[in-house]
RNA sequence: GGGUGCUUAGCUCAGUGGUAGAGCGCCUCGUUUACACCGAGGAUGUCGGGGGUUCGAAACCCUCAGCGCCCA
């Protein structure tokens, strides 16, 4: 046993203990072991990202179950690594090459990616320094990024085996084009908010035709190759397959019929912009509609054969508006006009939709096949109640945009012959000569997507894939259940012919403010998890977030609540200290259960509640309850009761049997609260047992033989006298210091107790000359007090009178259910016991305290 | 517009049919040999409004109101 110093520095033990954990390989799994698999892998943080708030959380999380698991005697693998995050590295590289003048076509491709290679060796991956400071457990022999070689060979693998399924194909469609990053983007790499924008109303052609259409984007006219009514609308019936003049553009262009226009919506006629806007697309698709573009690459205006070319699009709207103002066709302005707008999601410009040529992945039966795993029970999702939003995600994708106009990235092995010839070029193979290859790289989550089996050796059938895979849960936000999830999903059961990729998903929430506002950089209210650890520890981070972790939603987050966690902290430090230097013993076995006195008893079987019910809301993913629970065993039961109840027995020496019962106690604890504070639980139980390591040592067991409730029951009078007696003292204002001759009146069951009892409430036994000058009584226990001096007769009064309004209310509210025959008639058996009970208990109190009231001296 | 969730103590949240809970905050007292990052005691709720089901509703149903999220 080793001497704990009096003060807890979570600053000085964390780091040391990591390394020490690293150093001895308990977090590197063993393919070959006869354990039983658990596996996670981690959900890949980008590797130019840093540790945020979210990322603690969601580590916390995985952390505390891979630690409890391996306890519990598996072959835990907690597999870490990074994505790489084409576009967000990109841009990072690009910013560096632009702040020397410099843009990625002066360096060219190769010498560019090189570059990027370099930024990653020297500062990408900052999140994985500080995942060490977290705690994580992770198996850093295994350590993988998307851009591996091995994880590139799946990339090819998988991209070969989805166009030989023809599950990819190359179109030209409408794609979300992001002007500033220069490629497209996926539907999910969109974020759509509201801005204030402006809605006009234009009108089009001349003479017998003429036509209203409102839009929120009046430089698109431009490009309109018709105007669409409702076949329905009696407005303009007569007009269908009329021509009308586009202004401006003098072209002239059809009017058209399609369901797909609402009469209600703005003049109930809608311009047609197929090569700008999906919907636009759609219908000219079915009218053949010709598609003119007219916007570059750039988003500048382009290709209109009109005064606007050259100018920017936002440049273009407010020309093209003042010029049709001057030719008096605007005949209604709304400014602002608030819509939903698609922006980037990595750099916040406006998307474009764009027609454009580029690869896709054909989702249908893919994510069919991925909502079926949900739906027939291979898959669980955690809390069940979020499932329906995955099925809403999976039944309604749209084709998967994997092209970007990007060079970091896996470059689609897609080769095009000199006659138009297209090759898909597999791992290994080589394209024929005179074929170039496709310029582009394949979308970020092409790779994660393949993350699960990537990781773990696949292609290949390794040791590792036939071991660990499937993955056992997989946890994260429910902000990414469609990013990534849905993703992994779809691969996962494509290229492991039907085999799922995890067996959960545990979904957790968003970490908000104090307030439960949404952090954010602009709010200013975003919380740094660095600066909370090297301010209250790791611990109390872990605990707080574990603690706010409820199934499914977001918590909120203050630095109160991390300093409250790191109180706890040290509260459980300086029981163990206080333990320590009352001889808790750790070995041999416990002493005969029923050789205990009822303190230990009782003890022993609240932890065993305790840990029973952890472990079966740990295997429920319930962290926050969990904690709770642990929290209050802790503090309550064996710091508040347990600790003080025992404090006259370890002073007067002979307490040989709860001194092995505390050590006991303390032990289970510490590793009950492991997976969720593994620093300090470490240094306390190596202090406290000598023993090597928390990490490999042996999840508490149920031990139903510690069940005990005549002990509980005692321990429970006890407390209520303890209770009751604190209470009058607080009262009567006696200072918590003075002590005071007492007798105890009361069944000899509590006999063995009452020195404890007088202990914890500073009484003295009771001298020849001992004069009751008040009594504090609890059903039928009675404790007399000498107070010597005279009783403040009013506070008692107060007191009682309080006491006996409580009895009154709870008699009636049993009485009323007692005489109503209903009640009888129908409420089961044990709930009309239990209120006849609380009546016959209230009758005693009532009785009891109105005889007291009557014995206080007139004031 | 379509889904979906929430509304419980000052704040943040638990609580899926049987006398309303936690943490933090608040008030009073207290350096009693683990701990002031502490201890003891205390106050605080027509469980969003209305209706219904039930012997009994914070919980189940309907409805209204407010807030949020996802997707269009």
């Amino acid at each position: 046993m080793r001497e704990l110093p009096s003060a807890f520095t979570p600053a000085e033990i964390e780091a040391p203990l990591y390394e020490k954990w690293v150093a001895a390989g308990y977090f590197t799994a063993n393919a070959s072991s006869d354990k039983p698999p658990f596996t996670i892998v981690i959900p890949p943080p980008n590797v130019t990202g840093s540790l945020h708030i979210g990322h603690a959380l969601d580590h916390t999380l995985q952390d505390a179950l891979i630690r409890m698991k391996r306890m519990k005697g598996f072959e835990a693998l907690w597999l870490p690594g990074m994505d790489h995050a084409g576009i967000a590295t990109q841009n990072v590289v690009e910013k560096q090459l632009a702040a020397q003048g410099l843009s990625r076509h002066d360096l060219g491709r190769e010498e560019f990616v090189k570059k990027v290679w370099q930024w990653k060796a020297e500062s990408g991956g900052a999140i994985l320094g500080q995942m060490r400071r977290l705690g994580d457990g992770v198996d850093w022999s295994r350590e993988a990024f998307t851009m591996d070689e091995n994880l590139s060979q799946a990339v090819l693998t998988i991209f070969k085996k989805l166009y030989d399924a023809e599950l990819i194909y190359r179109a030209e469609r409408i794609i979300n084009w992001c002007p500033r990053c220069h490629t497209a983007l996926s539907d999910i790499e969109v974020e759509h908010r509201d801005i204030d924008g402006e809605f006009v109303t234009i009108l089009y052609g001349e003479g017998d035709v003429q036509i209203s259409v409102a839009t929120t984007r009046p430089e698109t006219m431009l490009g309109d190759g018709a105007v669409a009514v409702n076949p329905n609308d009696p407005r303009y019936k007569h007009m269908i397959g009329k021509e009308v003049l586009l202004p401006l553009a003098n072209r002239m262009i059809p009017i058209i019929a399609d369901e797909l226009v609402d009469p209600e919506f703005g003049t109930g006629a809608v311009k047609v912009t197929a090569a700008h806007d999906p919907n636009d697309f759609e219908m000219a698709r079915r009218h053949n509609v010709v598609i003119v573009k007219i916007m570059n690459e750039d988003a500048v205006m382009d290709g209109s054969g009109t005064e606007f070319d050259g100018m920017d699009r936002f440049v273009a709207r407010k020309a093209v508006v003042e010029k049709l103002r001057s030719m008096s066709r605007v005949l209604a302005e709304k400014r602002p006009y608030s819509h939903s707008v698609g922006h980037c999601s990595r750099c916040e410009t406006i998307v474009e939709p764009r027609l454009s040529l580029q690869w896709f992945v054909k989702v249908e039966s893919l994510a069919k096949a991925a909502g079926d795993a949900v739906r027939d029970g291979r898959v669980t999702i955690e809390p069940p109640e979020l499932a329906p939003r995955y099925f809403d995600w999976v039944d309604n994708m749209h084709d998967w945009c994997i092209s970007r106009q990007l060079w970091w990235g896996h470059r689609i092995p897609v080769w095009y012959g000199p006659n138009d010839e297209v090759i898909v070029v597999g791992p290994g193979e080589v394209a024929p000569d005179g074929y170039t290859q496709d310029p582009d790289v394949l979308d970020t989550w092409f790779s994660s997507a393949l993350w699960p089996f990537s990781t773990l050796g696949w292609p290949e059938q390794t040791a590792d894939l036939k071991k660990f895979y499937p993955t056992s849960v997989l946890i994260t936000g429910y902000d990414i259940l469609f990013f990534w999830v849905a993703r992994m999903m779809i691969f996962g059961l494509f290229a492991m012919d039907g085999e799922i990729p995890f067996n959960t998903i545990v979904l957790h929430g968003l970490v908000r403010d104090k307030f439960g506002k949404k952090m954010s950089k602009s709010r200013g209210n975003t919380i740094d998890p660095l600066e909370f650890m090297d301010k209250y520890g790791a611990d109390a981070l872990r605990f707080t977030l574990a603690r706010g972790a409820n199934p499914g939603s977001d918590q909120a987050l203050a630095e109160e609540w991390v300093a409250g966690s790191r109180n706890f902290a040290t509260k459980l430090w300086n029981a163990t200290r206080f333990a320590m230097m009352n001889g808790a013993t750790v070995t041999g076995d416990l002493p005969a259960f029923d050789s205990l006195n009822a303190i230990d008893r009782w003890i022993l079987s609240r932890l065993n509640e305790t840990v029973v019910e952890v472990d079966a809301l740990f295997e429920k993913y319930e962290f926050s309850r969990a904690c709770e629970t642990i929290y209050h065993f802790a503090w309550d039961d064996l710091c508040d009761w347990y600790l003080e109840l025992s404090k006259e027995a370890f002073a007067s020496g002979d307490a040989t049997s709860s001194k092995r019962v505390l050590g006991f106690v303390l032990d289970q604890l510490l590793r009950l609260m492991h997976p969720v504070m593994p620093f300090i639980t470490e240094e306390l139980w190596t202090a406290l047992t000598g023993g090597e390591s928390l990490v490999i040592s042996e999840w508490p067991k149920d031990h139903p033989e510690h069940k005990d409730a005549k002990g509980a029951k005692l321990v429970g009078q006890v407390q209520e006298i303890i209770t009751e007696v604190r209470r009058f003292r607080s009262d009567q204002g006696i200072k918590t210091s003075l002590k005071i001759p007492a007798r105890f009146i009361a069944p000899a069951e509590l006999a063995p107790y009452e020195s404890a009892m007088k202990f914890v409430l500073r009484l003295e036994p009771a001298l020849e000359d001992f004069k009751p000058s008040a009594n504090v009584e609890i059903g039928s226990i009675k404790v007399e007090l000498d107070l010597t001096g005279s009783v403040d007769v009013v506070a008692e009064r107060a007191r009682l009178s309080k006491d006996l309004a409580t009895a009154i209310k709870d008699r009636e509210t049993a009485n009323v259910k007692l005489n109503n025959d209903n009640f009888m008639a129908k409420a089961p058996e044990n709930v009309v016991v239990e209120i006849r009970e609380r009546l016959v208990k209230t009758d005693i109190d009532i009785e009891r305290i109105q005889s007291q009231i009557a014995q206080l001296p007139s004031a």
